[in-house]
RNA sequence: UGGGGAGUCGCCAAGUGGUAAGGCACCGGAUUUUGAUUCCGGCAUGCGUAGGUUCGAUCCCUACCUCCCCAG
């Protein structure tokens, strides 16, 4: 009997493809649309179902729904919202990928008969020497890796990526030419599960409101802004502050007074560092990098990897050290470590 | 009050007789499983107000209004 496969579908191309795939190399294909968020407005993930039942029609799979509410609020979202109120940009895709899609998804599989999952997401898993590698997808403009770095051998040993050798478009003609009903649709943005909406608004139904002033760091006030947890460091849009001279960028927040620090001018120095530390740290291979070695590393999601090599690494704590200077390095957000082509894992800026 | 200077898009700011540059902000779009960055596009039938000179005025003239500086 063929080894069943429980494939995480979305409703996009992406995912689409991915069943289809394991389908045609002859794996016992059980689709599994998961319902993460749960709004007291109309539901756009409706859609997003119809089209998952649509797409396993074609493919000739059977669908099931579960919902991952309860342990998304739990396990993601209350740390979000912790984060944002402690003034730091959190990256709630990040886990909830290692909570929610290869954690309690992965379990609801495992339950379902299944020995592995997959995703759509840009990604290879190879193995070498007993040890489960996390490898950047071919098509480098998607590569999702960045968002997979707190996976563990457990995770990986149970997942495929059928995507990971594939480029966008080519994703794209398959799906086209398999008359997969998705096979145009847009891609989605926004955080997973919560989509696309009006940010602020979103943010002030769980955190209050709190005004201040925007100030240089000489201490000038040029501006008010509307809550410390709406910006991010090296954030222009929403500003307001208009004037002669180069745009303004969030350069840091004084949570103690309730002060945004900006500056002006893309390139000003406090902007920029060459060092920073993260906890909360996360190895694929169980153990940490070696610090002897040189690295790449991202401090966000679709940087190009910049050089550098670990300072200090020690108990859950790890000090980085840039050839050259990198640009709004933000506290929440995830730095994460690459060898060449394969992603070693990472941890939370602080 | 007298003398001087200035009033051009929300904010800066070119143009100084030939039919309104640019930047910031803002808006829209592209890119993006973090609404950051980046990129592309839009954004003053009108230049404090009212007259006048001129074929034609933001640009010259007159008056008025407003603001700034100096004097007192």
């Amino acid at each position: 009997m063929a080894e069943r496969v429980v494939v995480g579908m979305s409703g996009g191309v992406d995912s689409s493809v991915a069943a289809l795939l394991l389908k045609r190399q002859g794996y016992d294909v059980v689709g599994l649309f998961m319902r993460n968020w749960e709004d007291d407005e109309e539901c756009p993930a409706r859609q997003d179902f119809l089209d998952v039942l649509a797409v396993a029609d074609v493919i000739g799979i059977e669908v099931e729904a579960v919902n991952f509410a309860r342990e998304y609020k739990e396990r993601v979202f209350s740390y979000f919202l912790q984060e944002y109120q402690a003034g730091r940009t959190p990256n709630p895709d990040v886990l909830c990928n290692s909570e929610i899609k290869f954690k309690a998804f992965l379990e609801h599989a495992l339950s379902l008969g299944a020995s592995r999952i997959a995703t759509g997401h840009y990604a290879s898993v190879r193995q070498r020497d007993g040890l489960f590698e996390l490898v950047k997808a071919r098509d480098a403009a998607k590569d999702q890796t960045y968002f997979l770095y707190r996976l563990n051998q457990a995770q990986l040993a149970r997942t495929l990526f059928p995507l990971g050798g594939l480029l966008k478009s080519e994703v794209r003609a398959i799906a086209r030419e398999a008359g997969l009903p998705t096979h145009a649709k847009k891609d989605s943005t926004g955080i997973c599960f919560i989509g696309e909406r009006n940010f602020r608004e979103f943010l002030a139904r769980y955190l209050p409101r709190q005004p201040g002033d925007m100030e240089t760091p000489d201490g000038r006030c040029v501006g008010r802004h509307e809550g410390l947890m709406y910006y991010t460091i090296g954030q222009r849009q929403g500003l307001g502050i208009g004037g002669p001279g180069a745009p303004w960028y969030v350069a840091g927040k004084d949570l103690a007074r309730n002060v945004l620090i900006v500056v002006q001018g893309h390139d000003h120095p406090l902007l920029l560092r060459d060092r920073l530390e993260a906890s909360a740290l996360s190895w694929i291979a169980g153990t940490p990098p070696d610090p002897m070695h040189a690295y790449g590393a991202k401090t966000r999601y679709r940087q190009a990897d910049a050089p550098c090599h670990i300072e200090h690494l020690a108990d859950d704590r790890l000090r980085l050290r840039f050839a050259s200077p990198q640009w709004a390095v933000t506290a929440g957000q995830s730095v994460v470590l690459y060898r060449d082509e394969v992603c070693l894992g990472g941890g939370i800026i602080q």
